[in-house]
RNA sequence: GGGGGAAUGUCCCGAGCGGCAAAGGGGGCGGACUGUAAAUCCGCUGGCUUAGCCUUCGUAGGUUCGAGUCCUACUUCCCCCA
């Protein structure tokens, strides 16, 4: 591709998040303009966005930083309602609309932290399809929409052939979201002037066909821009641990929590992970990620901080960071770790070690448990347990009044007597 | 509408002569080695009050001492015919 003038398309650029563009000039062209009014949709399914989200929030970001147009935030209030087969081969749980307004609201406050709203030019803006997709009339949307929609080429989109392909159910609601995503963009650019939409590379197909639509409803020549499927080196879909998914609402996932997930990438995604999800300037990246053997630590140091500052604050990340180096480097019980209060009764009266990890959230079951001791895993205060006997007593409390618990080396939990 | 096939461990794929808590992968978790990394090796990967008990193979019944396995009906998916 020849090399963009926009600072919006060379910062993404040079920083990773393009995958696929529709147009490189014409987008280029806007952004130079500062005209490039772009939008992201969000599916209202969770509580909380995950660490999968984030990139198409930086590139929201991005735009707006680099002046190239304003973002518009997309809640999926609407297109919620029936669910996005993309990149799924199950059919989705019809959400009640209680919990997609509960979900909308606990979504939102995550943007603030990315973007600056307002009411000026290129201010961000956040939008709810509900709003035009919940009016719709069945006849009317048939005629003025559906008929430009050809289900031969439907069929052949990937979203309904690996559903098709893999003898999976895929509802007639579920068929006709990419009418609804693809209506959206049309929507959004009568409504705010939209002239881009960007998303995950899954996202290509719906958005596609938005740019369609809109060709044959008469908006002019909209743009899309994807980014790559974020995937770790070693190939696993980014978003979920063992714990769950990497929220980023700190009420899911505590900001020490976030920190520690930067702090664990692979060696390998280092340099792209900075790239992607810090703010930090290109040649303090090309110098870190320059770091090899052990002091590439320090480098994934720098990515956690930077990546909790941007979702959580400075504060947040000077403590993850604290907290992080007194219980790997010191060895000290750090008072910041996650906490879990415990009556000091149970105590006193002797808490079987099973109850107490379950308790502390580290394990499901008391099975769990009895084998995570046979195999080694589990310590009260870094004190390796032998005996799935062992039980807890008020002499297992350390100064402050709290038992440390571990999973494995890295998951620990303050038991806390109250 | 007719005919044939399929559904397995609530992450995925997938074996399973009527004795099955159910082979094997992948993934995940833990341990060793490291650097809170990767690779490698080893262990674990239904629940409980664990010499035992309970719940699991699409759903509901049935046959049988005993059913993932056989029979019937239903649900969903695939293929062929119309």
């Amino acid at each position: 591709m020849s090399a963009p003038t926009s600072d919006f398309l060379r910062v993404l650029t040079e920083r990773g998040f393009i995958h696929q563009l529709s147009d490189l000039a014409g987008i280029d062209a806007l952004a130079h303009e500062g005209r490039l009014t772009t939008y992201v949709g969000y599916d209202c399914t969770a509580p909380s966005l995950h660490v999968g989200h984030l990139l198409s929030i930086m590139m929201l970001h991005w735009l707006q930083e680099t002046g190239a147009g304003k973002p518009i935030v997309l809640m999926g209030g609407g297109t919620t309602r029936v669910g996005d087969p993309s990149g799924r081969d199950e059919t989705r749980r019809i959400l009640s609309l209680d919990d997609i307004e509960a979900n909308k609201q606990g979504i939102r406050q995550v943007f603030a932290r990315f973007l600056r709203f307002g009411d000026a030019g290129r201010d961000a803006l956040m939008a709810d399809n509900a709003e035009w997709l919940a009016p719709l009339n069945y006849i009317e949307f048939l005629r003025d929409v559906g008929r430009h929609f050809s289900v031969n080429r439907m069929m052949s989109m990937d979203s309904v052939k690996l559903r098709l392909d893999r003898e999976h159910e895929l509802s007639f609601i579920e068929f006709n979201y990419m009418l609804l995503q693809s209506y959206d963009f049309v929507e959004l650019h009568r409504r705010y002037g939209v002239r881009m939409q960007m998303g995950g590379s899954d996202q290509w197909g719906n958005i596609v066909n938005g740019i369609d639509l809109g060709r044959r409803m008469g908006t002019g020549q909209l743009y899309g821009l994807t980014a790559p499927l974020m995937t770790t080196a070693s190939g696993a879909k980014m978003g979920k641990t063992a714990a769950g998914a990497l929220w980023l609402n700190a009420d899911q996932l505590a900001p020490y929590g976030y920190w520690q997930f930067w702090r664990n990438v692979d060696d390998a995604d280092v340099g792209r992970f900075l790239k992607l999800f810090t703010r930090l300037p290109m040649d303090e990246i090309r110098r870190l990620e320059a770091l090899s053997g052990q002091e590439i630590n320090e480098a994934k140091k720098a990515l956690a901080s930077a990546a909790t500052m941007l979702l959580h604050g400075e504060e947040a990340a000077r403590l993850a960071a604290r907290t992080a180096e007194q219980t790997f480097e010191q060895g000290v019980i750090a008072a910041d770790l996650p906490s879990v209060d415990c009556p000091r009764a149970d105590l006193e009266a002797g808490l079987a070690i099973g109850p107490a990890i379950i308790l502390a959230g580290l394990a499901a079951s008391n099975g769990e448990v009895r084998r995570a001791i046979s195999n080694g895993a589990i310590s009260v205060n870094d004190e390796r347990v032998a005996d799935d006997k062992r039980v807890l007593g008020t002499g297992d409390l350390s100064e402050g009044g709290v038992v440390k618990l571990s999973f494995g080396k890295k998951r620990h939990v303050l038991l806390r007597a109250v």
